[in-house]
DNA sequence: CCTCCCATGTTGACACTGTCAATTTATGGT
DNA sequence: ACCATAAATTGACAGTGTCAACATGGGAGG
């Protein structure tokens, strides 16, 4: 029979350290984060993590796939706060999307930068925020919705895009170019939009 | 006076572990680089490096510069394969970076995710690379080359595509979509291409 | 030609990391 | 009350970046 205490006390633990890794994510980045220090600020020994995670990528495996909710959940917000239309929409979860990026970086690189540690396809934790883009696109009625090809064609085309403007902002690779990052994420984006539905265009 | 000497081997134990480091890298992910190893495969021992470099941020610093030359290399041969009219050598560049990517991803890596040890402007390594693109860029005639704003804006808007894509093929985050690579390159290049001089599109 | 100097390289140490084996602890079921 | 067992601790090992103390050998000055 299942111990309630002992699973009771192993999701304590383990939420505490995955909790304590996001607090020091959120001052550290993340190829400098430490399993030992994630152990010490959950007020654990150095050893304690390894009867919840197999090994430091596991810990951090899990951690992407939260990161990867959280982005999910900024795009979701960035476009209930949007006008109520295809154009707006699609415009409103990319830049949701760097915007998550800006604001955690840790957060975001450890999405894309882990290792999986075993099997575990490439990014499936991707999906919903992909789905949703997915969705959009679909919205914007450039392609007929029979066109599953074109339209995961275009998806594609601007993930990659603004996923690009992410890694750029993050690790300032465009510091020196003059243009405010939100004002350079809107443009891009809408410019993004022009290239998907010429129609919609402002 | 300067000892002709000691500046002789000096360049020599230092360019010694930077090919050393190159070619480590060429089997290991840049984030597994060890100075102790460079050093061991430079075959001197683990502190003789600091006699070149104050520390290893400095030997990721210089590599950092020398695979931002190569890349800048890769994208000019690409484009001198290419036909010679604007259109065909903007897509030959863009196709140029994200192979350089593909084909040397640490030594991609270290170009972007090296933390620049003080000081020393982010990207000025990236530079060459950004002016052919520049250049690329004017020579499509969709502006005036009077407008020197848009045309960086063209030029800003193809490099975040381009980088997007280099970087989500290697870290595997496309892999996933059913499209070969390089044709899914292509594609986007010639999209690209199709934003920024419609005129000249195919 | 001899001597001294100093840049280069070596050795050993320190603090830190991820990981594992052995050990202690404590709690729920019998 | 006792035992089995999951969970946590302790201690070790190999590896890392970095620094201080030491060794060495070849050019410069006499």
């Amino acid at each position: 029979m299942a111990r309630p205490r002992a699973s009771a006390d192993d999701v304590k633990l383990r939420e505490r350290l995955l909790l304590a890794a996001e607090e020091l994510l959120r001052t550290t980045p993340f190829e400098e984060l430490s399993l030992r220090e994630v152990a010490r600020r959950a007020g654990v020994s150095h050893a304690a993590p390894y009867n919840h995670f197999p090994s430091k990528d596991h810990l951090i495996l899990a951690l992407a796939q939260r990161a990867a909710h959280l982005l999910d959940q900024a795009m979701h917000e960035a476009m209930a706060a949007a006008p109520d239309n295809p154009a707006d929409q699609l415009v409103a979860s990319g830049v949701g999307y760097v915007l998550f990026a800006r604001r955690h970086p840790a957060l975001f690189d450890i999405i894309f930068h882990h290792e999986p540690p075993e099997g575990c396809g490439p990014l499936e934790e991707m999906d919903p925020a992909f789905q949703r883009l997915l969705r959009a696109v679909t919205n914007l009625g450039a392609r007929p919705p029979t066109d599953a090809q074109g339209i995961l064609s275009d998806a594609v085309f601007a993930w990659v895009h603004v996923h690009g403007l992410a890694v750029m902002f993050i690790h300032g690779t465009l510091n020196r170019v003059p243009f405010d990052e939100v004002a350079l994420a809107r443009e891009h984006c809408r410019r993004l939009l022009q290239v998907l539905a010429p129609q919609l265009a402002t």
